[in-house]
DNA sequence: TGTACATCAGTGAACGCGCGTTCACTGATGTAC
DNA sequence: TGTACATCAGTGAACGCGCGTTCACTGATGTAC
């Protein structure tokens, strides 16, 4: 009987896991503020300070979790936009606008710690600006390969002067080949899918909308129709 | 000198307030769960127990403080409603949608109290309800108004039936003289102008845009063209 | 108009609980020569 | 291949702090007759 040795580095990043399962597991039974170092030293027979050896503070497994968070959600939406050939923007902008509902249905208070109330006196570092962007940026995508699928003739002109309010050398990069005149109507598809999600589990629509799902694919058309052509 | 004799219940009342303004500072410089009986008691100069003289719960402090914040929002986009002659249903809109900007503005934790992450173990009373409607209530009578005055033949038809997915005899009521076929247009600009706060507020534009109050007030137009025509 | 009694605001002590973080330490694992 | 030293996981006690809620109580204000 041999016992599997394993490295100080495996162990520690089998810890790591460990420690994040376990507060995620607190995350969605009582929320952020229910995350507890303690705790979560308790449910792994460690005392409370041992974990100073894995997270130098508590905000700082917050960030883990934000991380892990984000990056689940991008890859899913990522995967979905993959999964619609190419051509098809309509398809893909159904397909991760949908992925972005599924992965918000199924874990709400991840959903919650990302687009919800911001933590006080927590200050996301800028690690988690990339994977936060990468939502954005698979819509960014669709929506400017639609544009740039359309004829020129269809395109809309308009001549206000959108840079004295936009941050347009960002936008541009964002949404590749879509005329500026809709840079807004992108603002307002991106802001609403998440104001949907956001309206939706936290119970402002309790009384006006039954099937939930049904209701979003429907929101998802209009967006489309709003945005893609 | 005669000593000014109010009777207990304006005391009481008085008290109440006090218990009230004390609270809503304390929301404000360090979010709900910065809100302590103790400490409001520290600041009042009284005994901690003494304030379950007034609310017998933190719940129903907060429960009043979500109740002010309700018909102060209410109030003001009401105003801002009425302040516009009703045949302008563009102007009421738009009055309608900047007084909600401004109200969240100004009061971004208040805001967040009623459209951020509900509070974990906070069941809302039912004597919410009626203050949480009166902002929809506004918006719903408007775009009625505006579909009331369009020609017949204008308005646009279909054959789908949303009865499964929509409360419709709710809907009804709030959208009087809409077409059933606007009701998800509708909901998108209700949850729009939300969720474009929520992210204005939460940070999530950051980047995106320079001037929120400009950017917000293109959203509005852009809804009102989705919705009221 | 005065007395008797009920109401109610506020006191002070206590209950029982939670938390993040620091620090000096033991003992096992890994590394360099 | 063996020894010396450095690294690091985990311990246990402590610091210093917070909270909501209950309960028996005092003393002043209001009410009914």
């Amino acid at each position: 009987m041999t016992i599997p040795k394993r490295s100080r580095a495996q162990l520690r990043a089998i810890q790591i896991d460990e420690i994040k399962r376990v507060a995620k597991v607190q995350l969605v039974t009582k929320g952020v503020s229910g995350v507890s170092l303690r705790e979560i030293a308790r449910d792994l027979g460690l005392v409370s300070s041992a974990l100073y050896r894995y997270f130098s503070t508590r905000d700082e497994l917050l960030t883990a979790l934000i991380l892990d968070a984000y990056n689940e959600l991008g890859e899913a939406v990522e995967k979905a936009d993959a999964s619609v050939v190419c051509d098809d923007t309509f398809g893909r902008w159904r397909a991760a606008c949908l992925a972005i509902r599924q992965w918000a249905s199924a874990h709400p208070h991840e959903y919650t710690l990302l687009y919800g109330t911001p933590l006080l006196d927590y200050h996301a570092p800028d690690q988690t600006i990339a994977p936060a962007s990468r939502v954005t940026l698979v819509l960014g995508r669709i929506v400017g390969d639609a544009h740039r699928r359309r004829p020129p003739s269809a395109i809309p002109t308009g001549n206000e002067d959108v840079t004295s309010w936009l941050n347009v050398s960002n936008l541009a990069q964002a949404l590749p080949g879509v005329p500026t005149l809709y840079y807004v109507r992108a603002l307002i598809a991106w802001s609403e899918i998440f104001g949907f999600l956001s309206f939706e589990l936290f119970g402002h629509f309790k009384g006006s909308i039954i099937d939930y799902e049904k209701a979003f694919s429907h929101v998802v058309e209009e967006l489309a129709n709003f945005v893609l052509y």
